[in-house]
DNA sequence: GCATGCCCTTAACGTTGTTAAGCTGTCAAT
DNA sequence: ATTGACAGCTTAACAACGTTAAGGGCATGC
């Protein structure tokens, strides 16, 4: 009845959770399953033990991600009480979700390109959907608001950690004077720099902002 | 009429050419520098003359997306009058991106790692900006709303293209109602497949119609 | 005719994901 | 206790990849 058997080294937790402590180390192009093992006191092959190719791992990492951001989202709304609004709440699911993403390096592309191992991420996209559902949106509208939502946050934050090689230090890692001089022909491109490559917090949410006041404006009383 | 040289067999432009074609053929994981090579009838090492590495290739490949992008604009602006009305103008501006990041496999992930090889890009930010500056956003602004609908566009495509096999295919390359079986104890996220995984024209329409009212909603005579 | 430099080839290196085969320790049954 | 089985890892090896080093052919300027 023991569920534990001996003593395994390896599980495919164990491995996710290495190899995402890894990935903020040496970036996606440098997460080898050599590394990983490494990393694990084990040699590379004993990872197929446990998956069946790189992409099953990656997929786990993303699925662990979700898992994570799930924990965080009980944990928090277990000491504060949900917000009413709808608005509200789909803000606050995708900051947590931008939070998340920036979390790991190339966060955002790990988790854009994989397929989820199991149905963890149905729960927080339920969370997601219940508020809107509330507010009066129909199961299809409330589906289409946050594909929207989901759709700007994933882009944007694939945008932000594209350039700047640390996500969350306060450094730019691109060179917006010389950025610039060389769009001289194209003023407004030029200006466009230095609202875009900077304060991304800031940004993020003008455009959260709008997202959400436009699915208002769109799909409110439009459908019911 | 021989402004070539001599028999130089590559060029720059040649090679992204056809590893842009090769690129629907075999995928991005399939698109290897032999093979390409093979495609130009020559061996891989030769590739280094005309590229520092890999990425450099694939900086290029972006950047003829984006030129292709732009020679599609003026040639449709040469005989249709440009939209007068600063939300067509950008909503045809993004429609225009991202048929054409449909147009390749894997296209969306290639032009969002990829940071370009010259300013060609520039163009049709330009484009892209200039009516919002004529119906009075402020350049930053402007700059805000063109990175609010672009970030949207990227990462619905980015979806778009990393669920279906088969871009632009009336196929889906997903079994929905495996998914609404798996996801039975979520409901809303059970139904929302068959809004988000549908008929991509249109759901990106609608998102991109809330995106435009959201700009408007937010931004237009708050600034100045 | 000879050297220069461009453009490509041949050969090879180190690393990657992945597979095949075999070793080791623990458990169940005898 | 001895055995057999099987989970879980190792060692060895492979093909393919990106990349570098060295050299060859061939047009051009002297």
């Amino acid at each position: 009845m023991s569920t534990e058997r001996k003593t395994p080294r390896l599980d495919r937790k164990r491995v996710a959770d290495t190899a995402l402590g890894l990935l903020n180390e040496v970036g996606l192009e440098g997460l080898t399953l050599r590394a990983i093992a490494r990393e694990l006191d084990v040699k590379a092959p004993a990872l197929y033990w446990h998956f069946k190719d790189k992409q099953a791992l990656l997929d786990e990492m993303a699925t662990e991600m979700m898992r994570r951001m799930t924990a965080d989202y009980v944990a928090h709304y277990a000491s504060h009480p949900p917000p009413d609004d709808w608005r509200e709440a789909l803000a606050a699911s995708m900051r947590g979700l931008r939070e998340h993403l920036l979390r790991y390096r190339d966060g955002a592309k790990v988790y854009s390109g994989t397929h989820f191992t199991d149905t963890s991420y149905a729960a927080p996209m339920e969370q997601r959907l219940r508020p809107l559902m509330a507010a009066g949106f129909t199961p299809a509208q409330a589906a289409r608001a946050g594909h929207i939502a989901y759709s700007y946050t994933i882009g944007y934050v694939i945008e932000e950690q594209a350039m700047g090689p640390d996500p969350r230090s306060g450094e730019e890692g691109y060179d917006l004077a010389a950025r610039a001089d060389r769009l001289a022909e194209y003023p407004l491109a030029a200006e466009a720099g230095w609202e875009i490559f900077q304060d991304h917090d800031r940004g993020f949410e003008e455009g959260l902002a709008a997202v959400i006041a436009g699915i208002e404006a769109t799909m409110r009383g439009s459908g019911g």
